[in-house]
DNA sequence: AAAAGTATTGAACAGTTGTTCAATGTCGGT
DNA sequence: ACCGACATTGAACAACTGTTCAATACTTTT
């Protein structure tokens, strides 16, 4: 047998097995449904390692937190490889692919918002999180329209964002599709309105 | 003193009270919050009493569940006393309004969601809920709008419903006014929008 | 081979949880 | 004054919680 330094690809990394194990109960039976026991049984591991590899219950689930906020900001992450206008379009349409449109992920997305409703310090990781999604987006916004300024890119992204949200969560109760594929081109019309009229287009579009 | 009948309207209705207790901690602290010892501190009363009117711990944050549905429905109630026109647009502002921004209800609203999302209980409440409200903002986009179909109100509705779940959410993760108002504006937009060319305008628009 | 380091285990502890229940209080009706 | 019906209490129970820790296994270094 495998020495465990490589052990058939499957066995390896205990720490990332037990976070992976909490976002998989978390996601499916919400925080009353992860507790430290619960979490060791799902990764296959003794209760003790779970302490081991994270001090608290709260660790565990800040280690959670910033992975799904990870995850969220590849969304906007920008790609030299393809031209400004497809790279924001991709990123807009990217938040109804399979992938992202799964129970498992929204799922955990929202009692991730709800955690961090509940608890002061899981808020601020959340908020932090959030501003640079924001961020990350206008900045898409801003390399496919520089005729705008930074703030007018900010404030289409917040538009956006407003919808993407409604999006994600209404997912979760099993709208129609048709309304996710409105609620797709209408962030695309925010996205690519033409700049209004009384604007400074001096190209000036910076992050302070 | 009073004889209990009527106790100087502060002390009566200890059910309510307690129900009341619930859905409080359950705004401010999530589910893990609301034990049922600290439901009945916060009600002011003995532990056996919240057993005594609420079966199980499931029975009471159902009957939570049930009374935020219901004060969703009046939202998109009908009010004879004003022009079709005049009503959908209040609907569409009162999402919007100082009352229902609070961070209680919309928290209230959030945990809800992650409940139904973790039980399956939960779930089957939160989706009819869910479909009673899309329902009732169709039927104002129909008296508003007589010359659509049945189907053509819903799909707005839908589509409406995306915009305003998004608003909700967004609202706890502290967003700018400003994206508020224009997806308010956004709402409006789709509820007044034209009817379609193919569309046969026979005013046969009917709850199946 | 011995030592030192890290990984892993499960038992033990003190608290908290939901639920049950006998005891007590508070009524209006007779 | 007694009754039956409902309201209210808090103690008791078993199950579960997060955390700690000494004991063991496994690797790597010496």
């Amino acid at each position: 047998m495998g020495t465990s330094a490589v052990n058939s690809g499957e066995q390896i990394d205990r720490q990332t097995r037990i976070l992976e194990a909490a976002m998989d109960l978390l996601s499916r039976h919400g925080i009353s449904g992860v507790s430290m026991r619960a979490v060791a049984r799902e990764a296959g591991v003794a209760l003790g390692l779970v302490n081991y590899y994270y001090d608290d219950k709260t660790t565990l689930i800040r280690a959670a937190l910033r992975r799904v906020d990870e995850h969220d900001l590849l969304l906007v992450a920008p790609d030299p490889a393809v031209a400004p206008e497809e790279q924001l379009r991709k990123a807009l349409r990217r938040v109804a692919g399979a992938d992202l449109l799964t129970t498992r992920y929204l799922s955990l997305r929202l009692h991730l918002w709800a955690l961090a409703q509940a608890d002061e310090d899981y808020a601020q990781i959340n908020a932090a999180a959030f501003d640079r999604y924001i961020d990350g987006l206008a900045a898409l916004v801003s390399a496919a329209k520089p005729e705008l300024s930074w703030d007018g890119c900010r404030e289409r992204a917040s538009d956006i964002v407003v919808i993407q949200n409604g999006m994600w969560l209404t997912s979760l109760l099993g709208v129609d599709k048709a309304a996710i594929q409105h609620s797709i081109a209408r962030t695309e019309d925010i996205a690519f309105a033409p700049a209004p009229a009384g604007n400074s287009g001096d190209g000036s579009a910076k992050k302070p």
